[in-house]
RNA sequence: GCGCUUGUAGCUCAGGGGAUAGAGCAACCGCCUUCUAAGCGGUCGGUCGCAGGUUCAAAUCCUGCCAGGCGCGCCA
């Protein structure tokens, strides 16, 4: 915007201090201020009133009108003019406006979900897709090229414990007093899959070791995974799977580590155990890179630990040549991200080249069905009591109960990462009417709906929208008109501040204002009846002001991954 | 014990140095013969966890305390 960029010629250097422009909650503020001068006041030497003329002198423009109030704040008051090139660009941009081009487009690689194939995804999971899916739009529309990737954990122990998990419910199903293994995966879709598997073979595999169980339950519950996301509307362009990290020779794994103890990061410790004898194992030198202690990257049985994984997998992404990686990780896992970083700096990267996003976690609330009471649901996969994603979307009992993928994708992304979401199950499907995406989505169709009405009386729209008459001033006649406008206009440098702040948060914040704004003017404002008739240049006018909140509002959804109905 | 994180209206949450702290829901009162009432207008509701400090200015930054969540394995 003009004014931050000539705001921007006089601090210099502009990273002295950024400046702050805020929109006044009173109008007789303007429409933009900033508290520049009193800021600025001491390193100037100047009183912040006549700092804050002095700025004045030098910023005014045709389309700024500027003013001092109070202590010496700058108070911004946009042209018409300006008003109306903008509301032009948001018509003539279309589904692209809002797009924004960095100071330096990065090739970014953004890895999350990555969860265990070995069950159905939760809810936690569901607010990582909805974040990354998010995240991922708002940096594309923001200029950067993004892939999206999951890790699929699809090596380790926890695999065999599914497979022979489902080897024990088959042959349960078959009648066969066959154990569970200790720690198994008790869930309800091993169950499932079992009755599946007994559909398709019969008792064929009374006999079968169990990786072929294994094989069979990964790829099943993998495809479960693909296709709730799929659903939730996360689509990933990558899938990485961790096995590949474990086959060849050397393996990834191996190079990995090599790479490493060439650099001299890794050392040997032996310790004593209490029957005198000694146990050798390695350890990966993260400490010096500001972990707490070391990690172990090899196991004195040989076995190379979680973490080694993890070198050989970020070594993978960074050679692949991103400018950075993000990780989106839950709170649960917060404490991995010292040794990540470790090992993106004994690469040679530079720390900030991962960035990890932390998400807190879920919880769940869900009234218990026996007893009445609200508790709070666990999210266990291997017992097998959580709420799932398809949960969300399919209704947990029925398709009464679902939630749907709008509400859900709005509900979790409506709060910052950072903050815990409290998922009232019972209430989200009571309330469902009283999520507020619907108040968007509403506001949406209800722009769609003045187009049909104008197609059934036969008004043909004009070819051109004018919004300012021929003195050069708005057309519009009420307070609501300005103020839809101005709101609709920032919705690039709110898209593109999302972006920077992985935060999708803020757009739903900013779709909530301009649905608010767009249902006053709606009230407020008509186009056809006596107006278009008495007035047409004002009905007009109106009319575009429609088309451009329809815009924002569907680009806005569509960054959040929210569908934009016409109707409802 | 150490580390990360959160504490803002009855509930769910925005705001993260600037003017009078916001929204939705809940509660209460109004508004449909006119482009969708899933809407609009109004009322009620706050010691911004507590205590110090920095600043012309603190919900916001710093320190301490209190409370909740999570993490601190030769687990994956």
């Amino acid at each position: 915007m003009a004014f931050k960029n000539g705001l921007g010629q006089l601090t210099d250097p502009p990273e002295l201090m950024s400046v702050v422009i805020e929109k006044p909650k009173n109008p007789d503020h303007g429409d933009y201020a900033t508290p520049i001068a009193l800021s600025l006041t001491k390193l100037a030497k100047i009183p912040p009133r006549a700092l804050a003329q002095a700025i004045a002198d030098h910023l005014e423009t045709p389309d700024l009108t500027l003013s001092i109030a109070g202590p010496g704040f700058l108070n911004v008051h946009l042209s018409d003019a300006l008003i109306d090139r903008g509301l032009h660009e948001v018509l003539a941009q279309g589904a692209d406006y809002g797009r924004t081009t960095p100071r330096r487009a990065e090739k970014i690689l953004l890895e999350f979900v990555s969860a265990n194939p070995t069950g159905p995804l939760h809810v936690g999971h569901g607010r990582w897709a909805a974040l990354g899916s998010a995240i991922a739009n708002l940096l594309r529309f923001a200029g950067h090229t993004v892939t999206c990737e999951f890790y699929i954990n699809d090596a380790g122990n926890q695999m065999n414990l599914l497979g022979t998990s489902l080897q024990a419910r088959y042959r349960q199903a078959l009648g066969e007093d066959f154990p569970m293994p200790e720690q198994g995966y008790q869930g309800s879709s091993i169950q499932e899959l079992a009755q599946t598997l007994l559909q398709e073979v019969g008792d064929s595999w009374r006999t079968q070791p169990d990786p072929e169980f294994r094989e069979y339950a990964y790829h099943q519950m993998l495809a479960q995974q693909e296709q709730t996301l799929r659903a939730f509307r996360t689509e990933f362009d990558h899938w990485f799977s961790e096995r590949t990290l474990h086959t060849g020779s050397p393996s990834a794994i191996e190079q990995g580590v090599q790479a490493l103890d060439q650099k001299g990061y890794l050392r040997l410790e032996t310790t004593q155990l209490e029957d005198g004898s000694e146990q050798v194992a390695t350890f990966f030198k993260t400490t010096e890179f500001g972990d707490d202690k070391d990690r172990v990257l090899k196991k004195s049985t040989g076995e190379y630990t979680y973490m080694a994984a993890d070198i050989a997998y970020h070594h993978a992404k960074l050679q692949r040549g991103y400018d950075r990686l993000i990780n989106i990780l839950g709170a649960d896992h917060h404490g991995y991200v010292p040794r990540l970083k470790a090992i993106v700096q004994a690469f040679g990267y530079p720390p900030d080249t991962l960035e990890v996003i932390i998400g807190q976690l879920v919880k769940l609330y869900r009234q218990d069905p026996v007893t009445g009471q609200k508790e709070e649901v666990r999210m266990s996969k291997r017992t097998g009591t959580g709420v799932t994603v398809d949960d969300l979307l399919y209704g947990i009992d029925s398709p009464k109960d679902a939630v749907g993928v709008d509400a859900a994708r709005w509900y979790l992304l409506s709060q910052s990462a950072d903050s815990p979401v409290t998922f009232d199950l019972d209430l989200a499907v009571k309330q469902r009417n009283d999520n507020l995406v619907f108040y968007a989505q509403y506001a949406h169709a209800r722009t769609c709906s003045l187009e049909r009405n104008a197609q059934e009386k036969g008004i043909i729209a004009p070819d051109e929208f004018h919004f300012l008459n021929e003195t050069g001033q708005l057309i519009f006649t009420e307070p609501e008109e300005r103020k839809l406008a101005l709101v609709l206009l920032a919705a690039p440098e709110v898209y593109r501040l999302a972006a920077q702040e992985r935060a999708p948060h803020r757009v739903v914040v900013y779709l909530v204002e301009v649905a608010d704004l767009f249902n006053k003017f709606y009230d407020r404002c008509r186009v056809f009846g006596s107006v278009i008739i008495e007035n047409p240049p004002l009905a007009h006018a109106r009319w575009g002001l429609f088309r451009a909140s329809q815009q924002v509002l569907a680009n806005s959804l569509t960054l959040l991954g929210i569908d934009h109905p016409n109707a409802m």
